[in-house]
RNA sequence: CGGGAUGUGGCGCAGUUUGGUAGCGCGCUUGCUUUGGGAGCAAGAUGUCGCAGGUUCGAAUCCUGUCAUCCCGACCA
């Protein structure tokens, strides 16, 4: 039997208009359900009911994780530069890093991440072969000094992350446990009552070749992903690109396009699609040498593909432009100064007419023959994939939504091991580089997409799994010797059938303890009142749907009963549903 | 880092244009009444108006600087 919560005795003052700096609704309902408070710009305290869910979402994690022979560990926030500095990112990292001296002036950062730990940790005491495959992970505090922290919870400096480092002899075994890594990431999402989508995922400065992104679907979330009815789904910084440019088939014609510098100018202009012209991009690789970029007009250049392809990539300044002796507004494959290496995006390989900039200020280019009246150098994969392009996979049109990134798996393969030199002896005594994956979840940040995706005009709507508690009675009036007692015999009789119960025993008005049951989210009210205990009854609510019920007094434990043995083992949203049935 | 905006009791805001020494709603405290969807009456408490300078007889208000917070953007051709 759980502790019955009494409201009286919680700390939570709810809020009852919306904060004025919170604008999606996880940020502004979490604030207003008392569940968190902003300390500093992208910093929060978790009040008592937040800690609650976190706690629930921490415990759906930890099950997971040790589902899958993982074991956890905790690590130290505080990290010693020089190991930053063995794996090159104290320098590769850059301005997000937390970095920090001690009074001995040696360097320390706040962990953003923990890939260098781990692999010092390993790297003199896992020897053998005989001792991998071995998964380590934790639940901890993460540190990113982000650039613009925003939407609450969502984008954060300090934040609740679950990590785990799997080590492995080979690519093989890497790929099993990653499989089963991506299993139990799924499972977290369902379990937390999250809509999501695993996708294609570029792996950052986590660094690595595959990567999967979980993403919970939110209008709020600041990752855009294309997926398809056969399955297959990507992050745009990372899905493959397939389009079909359309040829505005005219003969070659340098023509004077007075103020047109945009590839909207140019369309209106030429009244084409913007698919039907190409647009053109000047950037340098890492030794200064100057590139063309020639993309699919309609679409827009993947930086991220550019630097993949590239080696280094970086787009080129107005000044530098001028420079290199290229017309901003202008830029055409037709004529460019000489030296410069062109790179065409693959989708413009079949296209045998292009539609350019002329590189002379006011002039553009019609029926420009590839291969006849310019040549491109190689062909890459450069555009951001969007909505409406051809699915890389089935072929069919891509869709487009909008995600929240809640967890991602890694394959990092020897990136550290190799920088920090961890080795095992494998079967014949030689030694050998760690093969590595590494796995993620924001903690904090699934709380968050559970709000965002779980509410309404009154409040949030918590899922049973994850829930501050399951049920709340509701005595209307605690002073009256009738109802006060019975409210509380029904809060001792559902704890005892195992549910978390909180009874709001505060001196309130009724409207008051409605509007914050209904602002907190308890997945079901039990309304006690002087009106329903005279025909003997009590009303049920269900918060997710609003449906209200009256059942007896008499048959409320059975009702409980039947619906305590029913509930699921992961039981993310159904499990009062059949008091309604 | 660039652009925009805001800092006034715990929360949400007005007052700033046109300087005269701070106000509203909610919340809080006490009492009475009320009690099935954010009660009524009465009495109270809480602010060096973000901070630091300056102008002025006098500054929330004008000027300068600074800090904090929020929004938009930061790979565009």
């Amino acid at each position: 039997m759980t502790d019955i919560l009494y409201m009286s005795k919680l700390y939570m003052p709810t809020l009852k208009e919306d904060p004025a700096d919170a604008e999606i609704a996880s940020h502004r309902l979490l604030l207003r359900a008392a569940m968190i408070r902003k300390t500093a710009s992208g910093v929060y305290t978790f009040l008592p009911l937040g800690t609650k869910v976190l706690a629930k979402v921490e415990r759906i994690v930890r099950e997971e994780m040790d589902a899958t022979g993982a074991q956890e560990i905790m690590m130290p926030a505080l990290q010693p530069a020089e190991l930053w500095h063995e794996s090159g990112r104290w320098d590769d990292y850059g301005p997000e890093l937390m970095r920090l001296s001690d009074r001995h002036d040696h360097g320390f950062c706040l962990g953003p991440t923990h890939e260098e730990l781990i692999t010092s940790l390993i790297r003199n005491e896992l020897r053998s072969y005989k001792e991998l495959p071995c998964s380590l992970y934790q639940i901890q505090v993460k540190f990113r000094d982000e650039i613009r922290p925003r939407f609450g919870l969502l984008r954060s400096r300090e934040f609740i992350m679950k990590d785990a480092y799997s080590f492995h002899e080979n690519q093989e075994s890497l790929q099993e446990t990653y499989d089963r890594m991506s299993v139990a990431y799924g499972r977290i999402c369902e379990r937390c009552g999250l809509e999501y989508r695993p996708v294609e995922a570029d792996s950052g400065q986590i660094g690595g070749k595959v990567s999967t992104e979980f993403m919970a679907l939110a209008e709020a979330g600041e990752a855009e992903l294309v997926y398809c009815s056969c399955g297959y789904a990507a992050d745009v910084e990372a899905g493959e690109c397939k389009c079909t440019p359309t040829m505005y088939d005219v003969p070659f014609e340098k023509i004077a396009t007075p103020g047109v510098h945009t590839i909207a100018e140019l369309a209106e202009f030429l009244n084409i699609p913007e698919s039907s012209t190409v647009k053109a991009l000047a950037g340098k690789d890492e030794e200064g040498n100057i590139i063309a970029l020639f993309i699919p007009g309609d679409h827009e250049l993947n930086d991220i593909k550019a630097d993949h392809g590239i080696g280094w990539f970086m787009l080129l300044s107005d000044e530098e432009m001028l420079e290199a002796g290229l017309v901003k507004g202008s830029m055409g494959p037709v004529g460019l100064p000489e030296g410069i290496r062109v790179i065409g995006d693959v989708n413009l390989k079949g296209l045998s007419k292009w539609t350019v900039g002329a590189n002379e200020d006011g002039f553009h280019i019609v029926g420009a023959e590839l291969g006849k009246d310019f040549q491109i150098d190689e062909w890459m994969d450069l555009s951001t994939v969007k909505a409406g392009d051809a699915c890389p996979e089935c072929g069919l049109p891509l869709d487009g939504a909008r995600g929240i990134e809640v967890s991602q798996v890694f394959q990092l393969g020897d990136k550290y091991s190799r920088t920090m030199e961890a080795t095992y002896l494998d079967v014949n005594g030689k030694e050998n580089y760690f093969i590595m994956g590494c796995y993620g979840v924001g903690v904090t940040r699934t709380l968050a997409a559970v709000v965002e995706q779980h509410n309404d005009e009154y409040g949030i709507i918590w899922p049973f799994a994850v829930a501050p508690a399951h049920v709340c009675v509701i005595p209307l009036t605690v002073g009256d010797q009738d109802v006060f007692p019975v409210a509380e015999q029904i809060a001792a009789d559902l704890a005892k059938l195992g549910l978390e119960v909180v009874i709001d025993d505060r001196k309130e008005r009724p409207g008051v303890k409605f509007a914050d049951a209904d602002l907190i989210g308890w997945p079901l009210q039990i309304t006690v009142g002087k009106r329903g205990l005279a025909d003997g009854t009590v009303e049920l609510k269900l918060r997710r749907t609003g449906e209200k019920r009256d059942v007896a007094l008499a048959s409320l434990h059975d009702a409980f009963e039947t619906v305590c043995a029913n509930i699921p083992e992961d039981p993310a949203f159904d499990a009062f549903d059949n008091l309604f049935a």
